[in-house]
DNA sequence: AATGAATGTCATCTG
DNA sequence: TACAGATGACATTCA
């Protein structure tokens, strides 16, 4: 390049010729000649500011606006629908203040982005050091939609409050490959990602994409669509759609990134998408779960879970308690996979809810420990979740704001661990939430009952108090293997104390046996030693008595032909051998 | 990465 | 026959 333009300085026919083999090879590279014109390229950056400087103006009305309709209108809670405020609006600040902070993450940047003219200035910023690098890059021969994210290119050298996030370009590769390395990301990851690569080239030319970008930055007023007064679910859907395909995808920043005309497209999801596409996984989830403590944790937020909380949702004053247990389980959702991510397909479309044995089992496995992981992430979720409050009495009003603070609490504990997600910390917390694994299910469906109510009731107490309370069959099917297996884990438990007792009842008693064993052996061994001894001293007694036995000639007796005998009563008898085999033999 | 202990769960048996 | 408990077998988690 350098070369090029001192060659434009002092054009000459030997320059031109190598600038033309120089382009060509670039053209072959898929670069045009344009790239390398100066001031093509000058004009082509005036532009693009006075472009952006538009989409900046225009944004800010349209953020005016959104700000006046959201302090004139309120959701209704049953239907749905946006009514006229009657009392002032008292969360806005909060719920303002907490969606920046829970997009951003990042102290530094969550108070430029609190602040709509800080925002703005960061836009400048970048529009301003933007064409020091973008040239090369969004210059429309080099689209390249196979080229990996490139996050320098969006974090110029002069832009300190950005260089200074742990969580951006310097270890965004790092912090990306962290969340691929989590189990649960990698199979949600594994939906298909044609649908939502579609569904977002679709959406990205769109001439509202700004105004469905900026909602982004007001989660309160999101779902307010861009400035009409009515309840857009396209736009509130595509607007989670849009951040979810994002979080799924690097590559979609990629995508957005190369398209010719950066400084119309640069909006502030871009900006978003581009600096955060890691915070944008954990903050866009959590608000899709109607149940916090169980949806949370899932990465992967199928445009199931995205439909099923479009306004329509809202409007049911009754929640059904299948699209609650859909919802409100991130198992089912989850273990939905690919054929449910069409959003074609309605949540009840697959038309199984049934909490049986092997559904619990099947939504149970990882999505499992994605809930955990979720707590984990999210603790407060988890404890709001703990409140049992049923779906039905949280207002929407205090989803949202719950969407607004929980992510909140991630960066605080992020911050902790610079180099999470997998620590010991979260293996523990892990292990603990494992244990309360039916807890969660049954949080998940709404149980009105504790897990050990559940478990520790006697029969009667148990059925009483079933009949107290309306289950529908899932619940009651949830309530039924929760008070199973309770039961029979602490069956196990006791199983295994009494094996144990028993393999040290065992052990103890086949010590007892050695040692008895040992001491008859010593006894029978004593005992064999007597009786030597008194044969001993028997032959000894009977060769003297012998010996002092003599005939009528005074002579002794022969020990071959007589021997010695005695009877019972202590009588001895001199018998001769012969005599004696000859007294037998008669 | 391999391995063993601890634990949870299920299927089946037993009283 | 229904049911709770007991237990073997297998899976999972964790150190």
């Amino acid at each position: 390049m350098m070369e090029i333009e001192m060659s434009k300085m002092q054009p000459s026919q030997q320059d031109m010729d190598l600038i033309d083999i120089l382009w060509r090879q670039d053209v072959d590279l898929g670069a045009g000649r344009e790239v390398f014109d100066f001031s093509y390229r000058q004009k082509e950056v005036e532009l693009r500011r006075r472009r952006e400087q538009e989409e900046q103006e225009l944004q800010e009305r349209l953020q005016e606006q959104e700000k006046t309709l959201l302090a004139q209108l309120q959701l209704d809670e049953e239907t749905g629908e946006f009514l006229p405020r009657s009392t002032p609006l008292t969360h806005t600040p909060e719920a303002d203040g907490g969606g920046a902070g829970e997009i951003t993450q990042n102290g530094a940047f969550a108070e430029q982005e609190a602040d709509p003219m800080s925002f703005d200035e960061c836009m400048q910023l970048l529009a301003e050091t933007f064409p020091l690098t973008e040239p090369a890059e969004s210059a429309p021969p080099c689209l390249n939609t196979s080229a990996p994210p490139s996050t320098d290119l969006m974090m110029p050298a002069d832009v300190p409050a950005f260089t200074q996030n742990p969580l951006l370009p310097g270890s965004l590769d790092q912090a990306w490959m962290e969340l691929l390395s989590l189990p649960e990301l990698q199979q949600c990851l594994n939906m298909p990602m044609q649908e939502t690569l579609d569904m977002n080239a679709f959406m990205k030319p769109s001439t509202e994409a700004p105004t469905q970008n900026y909602s982004q930055y007001l989660p309160g007023m999101d779902h307010l669509g861009s400035a009409q007064t009515e309840v857009c679910p396209p736009e509130f859907t595509n607007t989670y759609n849009r951040s979810f395909n994002t979080m799924v995808s690097p590559n979609m920043n990629q995508l957005s990134l190369n398209v010719p005309d950066v400084g119309a497209e640069f909006g502030p999801e871009e900006f978003n998408e581009l600096f955060y596409p890691e915070m944008e996984v954990k903050v866009n989830n959590p608000p899709i779960t109607s149940d916090g403590g169980n949806m949370v944790g899932d990465p992967p937020v199928n445009p199931i879970d995205l439909q099923s909380f479009s306004p329509g949702d809202f409007s049911s004053g009754k929640p059904d308690p299948i699209v609650e247990f859909q919802d409100s389980d991130s198992g089912l959702s989850l273990d939905a996979s690919p054929h449910m991510s069409s959003p074609g397909k309605s949540i009840t479309e697959d038309g199984s809810f049934g909490f049986s044995d092997s559904d619990s089992e099947e939504m149970e496995g990882s999505p499992g420990s994605m809930e955990s992981d979720y707590n984990e992430i999210f603790p407060l979720v988890y404890l709001n979740d703990g409140s049992q409050t049923p779906l039905s009495e949280k207002s929407s009003t205090e989803k949202q704001e719950m969407k607004l603070k929980n992510p909140k609490m991630e960066p605080a504990e992020a911050s902790g661990h610079s180099k999470p997600p997998f620590t010991k910390d979260k293996l523990k917390k892990r292990s603990e939430a494992r244990l309360s694994r039916d807890e969660q299910r049954a949080k998940a469906l709404q149980i009105p009952f504790t897990v050990d109510m559940i478990i520790n009731l006697p029969v009667d107490d148990f059925n009483e108090m079933m009949s107290k309370h309306q289950l529908n069959e899932a619940q009651l099917a949830l309530v039924r293997d929760i008070r199973r297996r309770g039961k029979n884990k602490v069956a196990a438990q006791n199983c295994r104390k009494r094996k144990l007792e028993n393999i040290v009842g065992l052990e103890y008693e086949l010590d007892s046996l050695k040692e008895e064993k040992e001491r008859l052996m010593k006894e029978k061994s004593e005992r064999s030693s007597n009786l030597k001894e008194m044969k001993q001293q028997l032959s000894t007694l009977y060769q003297e008595v012998f010996g002092m036995l003599r005939d009528e000639n005074g002579k002794a007796f022969s020990p071959n032909e007589f021997s010695l005998q005695h009877t019972a009563d202590g009588t001895v008898f001199l018998v001769p051998r012969l005599k004696k085999t000859l007294v037998k033999n008669i």
